[in-house]
DNA sequence: TACAATTGTGTATTTAGTACACAATTGTAA
DNA sequence: TTACAATTGTGTACTAAATACACAATTGTA
């Protein structure tokens, strides 16, 4: 939390640097332990979490926008990230413009403008993240998709959107070279197929159909050491991954 | 074309009413005569066209400022609006800028602003439309979209995206309500697919992957008096459309 | 050493997609 | 009036994809 006097600061900064009425957000999507997460920020005196986010330099573009804002709190440099949707209800900001209203008189207080949001969404290896809260919040940490929080403003629409978006590009796009660790076995990669689609999947026909999508490489030698039967590794062919990013898997018509 | 007298007015009203920094740009499709159409504009001086667009009113929802704008340039009050994307390249502005930069200086100039825009297309029925110029423009005119003129700034970009996400649309949803007349033939209608994919379909086949989706009722009559075999009448069943437009017509995983 | 848990592989069945053929209708040209 | 071209309606064989389900192999543990 601000004190009054870093936020008059922040205000005259940010009229400056920023391009009024424009928020970015970002759902940030992990995956550790069979287990889809997303990271999220929280004051300490507060109970709802609010999703990662900034505003947009003058000079720059939004892609870039949305990479900086997520390299401050994740701390990595390249993010696959996707717009999705922009949130430009009047009213989604009510609570964000009377935030610091007891604080600020109006004039010199930036956040009571209107904010229209764009949404990203990013897909990340989740040992590779270092969460770091930004100057308004103490805590920014994991949280379980299927656990999730109360979240501040409209960032609950904004997550649910990004998760349904997400579900229908698993129709006619890989997913998981950004999730999963350099190898993995196919168990491993059903697991996050069917976290993000909240759904049970046939091990076999799983394997048979994603083998058919020719984005995978099996290694030689199974991984050895665990408990039953040893299974294979795989990791995700590049090249037939970003085939399959850019010309999609369906043929549709 | 506005006189500077105009335009200095324009920017004054502007910074009052809208939204700084924020556009929101159109690309309306009709279809008619076995062609998609898309509505442009231009001034009669100027060789490039552009598309229909404009500005968020401060208090407004940007739904609404989009259907209010293609209000405008229609007549039609509702109207079947998808946003897909945000364009937000600092350049893309650049011949904007210095559009009335001869003319007024930076500081009454609104339009030397950085503007991201905000992209939506929209389907319409061809024979409601009643295209209306804008305040900067002289023609408002349906173009062919297999013969697209030149067009302004990042206009084209904001096009073939615009055709790209409907094509990929037609692969889970139903597409033909806000295009197709009441009452049409299945050819007809097959015509309207092959136009968006560019490409030809099946006869055969295409009737029956479209009567399986169950967005259609056959007429006791067929159409007469035209030449040939007189073919039968479709119309759509809106419940089984809305279905299909919410659920979506591919199981995927 | 039997067992549970997990992985690898395979095979029928059903469904969806593709390719292609023929009959029926209607205006037009011979 | 009749043959014909153009167009529409309907169907069938073939192929590919999706689904349902079974059994054998491996490995730690009881």
């Amino acid at each position: 939390m601000l004190t009054r006097e870093e936020l008059i600061e922040f205000c005259k900064e940010a009229r400056e640097s920023y391009l009024d009425n424009i928020s970015i957000d970002c759902v940030v999507f992990g995956f550790h332990e069979g287990q889809m997460k997303v990271l999220l920020l929280k004051n300490k005196e507060e109970e709802k979490w609010y999703l990662p986010g900034g505003f947009v330099l003058k000079p720059e573009p939004i892609e870039m926008a949305a990479n900086r804002i997520l390299k401050e709190r994740t701390g990595l440099a390249e993010i696959f990230l996707q717009q999705f949707h922009v949130f430009g209800d009047p009213d989604r900001s009510k609570v964000h413009n009377e935030m610091y209203a007891d604080m600020l008189p109006p004039e010199e207080n930036w956040f009571s403008n209107r904010f229209l949001t764009i949404g990203y969404y990013a897909l990340v290896d989740f040992f590779e993240v270092t969460p770091q809260p930004d100057r308004f919040s103490e805590v920014c940490a994991w949280r379980d998709m299927d656990d999730m929080p109360e979240l501040q403003l409209d960032h609950g629409l904004i997550f649910k959107t990004a998760l349904d978006t997400l579900r229908l590009q698993l129709n006619y796009q890989p997913i998981g070279y950004n999730l999963m660790p350099k190898e993995f076995t196919m168990p491993e990669l059903q697991k996050l197929y069917e976290t993000i689609l909240d759904k049970k999947l046939d091990r076999r026909n799983f394997q048979r159909r994603i083998l058919g999508f020719g984005i995978l490489n099996r290694a030689e030698q199974p991984r050895k050491g665990g408990a039953h039967k040893a299974p294979y590794l795989y990791s995700f062919d590049l090249e037939g991954y970003k085939h399959a990013l850019t010309e999609g898997f369906k043929g549709g018509w």
